[in-house]
DNA sequence: TATATTTACGCAAACGATACCGGTATAAGT
DNA sequence: ACTTATACCGGTATCGTTTGCGTAAATATA
């Protein structure tokens, strides 16, 4: 079955016009009488007439509609950041089609492949944890397709980026460690390769050194799934704990990983923070209410959505092409709360 | 700047050919010669064609994308519905266009028209926590856009439905509570014109009445905003202790009721299941992670998406108009944790 | 050899909306 | 009375693709 829309050409033969009449009298043209736009304009409502967005691409050579790509919707930040998407794409009469690559680096291709070929007018993506390469993007880039770069950015230049301060993130919760008390402190990264966690780590040492700690590579894991399954935050935590230099404190670098710590301390019957501190970068609203509270980075996802929108929407919209580049990077926030508080006994 | 795919007109052009015959060898029509058919697929292989959508939307009559309403894109049960209605759109060449209403009805009209403007094959929706009459979902409805109704059901006939079974999941969660030693119960729902509020206050007191337990029209509680605003939480929370009657549970029936009802309880210091038991409506896969650990009510979000999908994706591309409506009811689960555990004084 | 059939392709219309290029009235100016 | 101006409207091409129809050449049949 099919929703069949009214068409300027029904209006026009309703009306015994000409479609091009009909058509100029819905746009206010000067060249149609007042009474044949008063006819037209009244039919129009009467049969809700609106126009065929599908036509108007064709002929405009543009879908009005944007694409986003990221590894899963059903995760805080990212839901929060298409939120933020969605909302200025609203605003500029765009439409937002949603991708997702479930961090497998051939998903991804094929999303991104299949959002081009859906004629989006561009395209706001974070790459997968499994995304090394970026010629997927690049050629896609360089064929003349708008995009924005966020969170997990792309390698390559001359494009609109958009993230936190990951670097300062990193170091300011690692500070926040060290100023606690903690001394042997593990990060839990994401894929190795990814932007956000050569940021990360690359603060986690910073701020390390900075304090004359010694940076201890084994003290660093990565996760390649993004702590997605349990199992892998398991088997990295058995061998954090097994480290003959018990770690006292772990940095965690994603939502889920962070959780699957807790998961894993609560089964295995490790107190927080008493035996081991947490730091985790997470988008949950009820970190607040974990017990003991959840000391997070946070994000500011939506504003995040909002800017990529602002800055793809901007791109598509100019008449030449965007010679100024923007990198924006956005301050993450350090609440802390009980899950990193003062160490008590050294 | 715009992003310039290959036709099939650049394609004849450059084989000296006609677009219609193009057209044929792609689609590897009998009438086109093998040699000729070889030279196009060569061709278009290495300018990697791919057809305009939106030329066979405006030809087809159809646009091969789904529209899909939620109150909140940010909120984990809508998330994991729209998850899997992305999974099968995928899977059936559609694509997933996201409009959210923010719980306010009169953004829902806007962005149901919106969808339907923007040719979409169908739409699911879910509707705001603002809606009490369905006038503007049943004109379009009956105009001929494919439909199907999840989570927060229309209140007309003839159309497909996908929801839980909300009366038994509030009746197995107060049962939960009786059997545990709860007696004055309440129960927290959202604004009353819902589907979910309905069914899920009439399984409350069905459960209390089955068990010979007054039901006092006092301690239901209404959302209106769904518990989106903390402040309504709070309010509903401060006249409920007030009760002279002192309540000893909560049935909360969304996420965000439950997680500002804890978050209440934290800041005046009611220590839960102990001076308050608490059951609520979440899908949030960290509710095992708090202090105590949350009793939940838990849909099957993914497979509501997965369902929702399906039917409407049938619907689209039935031939004759459906006649035989599906109202499909999952189970939900109830997870037994801490915030509910068995009363120790009475 | 003459006719019938097949092969292989081109032409043009259609989908809905827009815009350029026209055209026909009526009215005003010379 | 003739030109010019203005107001108002229609015809048609266009976007990219598909498809029914037409037709030339090539082959097959009588």
């Amino acid at each position: 079955m099919k929703f069949e829309a009214i068409t300027i050409k029904d209006i026009a033969k309703a009306l015994g016009l000409s479609s091009s009449t009909v058509s100029r009298a819905l746009r206010d043209s000067y060249e149609i009488s007042p009474k044949t736009k008063e006819r037209v304009l009244l039919y129009a409502k009467e049969y809700n007439y609106s126009p065929n967005p599908i036509a108007l691409s064709l002929k405009e050579k543009r879908s009005s509609s944007i694409g986003v790509l990221v590894s899963e919707i059903a995760n805080s930040f990212f839901s929060q950041v298409i939120n933020g998407i969605e909302s200025v794409a609203q605003e500029n009469g765009y439409n937002v089609i949603i991708a997702q690559s479930k961090e497998d680096f051939n998903k991804e291709v094929s999303s991104i492949q299949y959002l081009a070929s859906r004629s989006v007018d561009g395209i706001i993506l974070s790459v997968s944890s499994e995304t090394s390469t970026f010629n997927h993007v690049k050629q896609l880039y360089d064929r003349g397709m708008n995009m924005v770069s966020f969170d997990r950015l792309v390698d390559f230049e001359d494009i609109h980026k958009v993230a936190v301060d990951n670097y300062k993130a990193a170091y300011e919760a690692t500070i926040h460690f060290i100023e606690n008390g903690y001394k042997n402190i593990a990060c839990f990264a994401n894929a190795s390769y990814l932007s956000i966690t050569q940021e990360r780590v690359r603060g986690y040492k910073a701020a390390l050194s900075d304090h004359f700690i010694e940076i201890k590579e084994d003290n660093i894991y990565y996760c390649l799934h993004g702590g997605l399954i349990y199992e892998e935050v398991e088997q990295i935590m058995t061998k954090a704990i097994a480290n003959e230099q018990r770690i006292d404190a772990i940095l965690a670098c994603s939502d889920k990983i962070t959780t699957n710590i807790m998961r894993y301390c609560q089964i295995k019957g490790i107190t927080i923070p008493d035996q081991l501190s947490l730091v985790g970068f997470s988008n949950l609203d009820l970190t607040d209410l974990l017990t003991p509270s959840l000391t997070v980075v946070r994000q500011p996802a939506y504003e995040m959505g909002r800017k990529s929108a602002e800055l793809l929407i901007n791109m598509i919209e100019s008449k030449r092409p965007t010679k100024h580049f923007e990198t924006v990077i956005f301050a993450s926030e350090l609440h802390q709360r009980n899950s990193s508080k003062v160490k008590v006994n050294g």
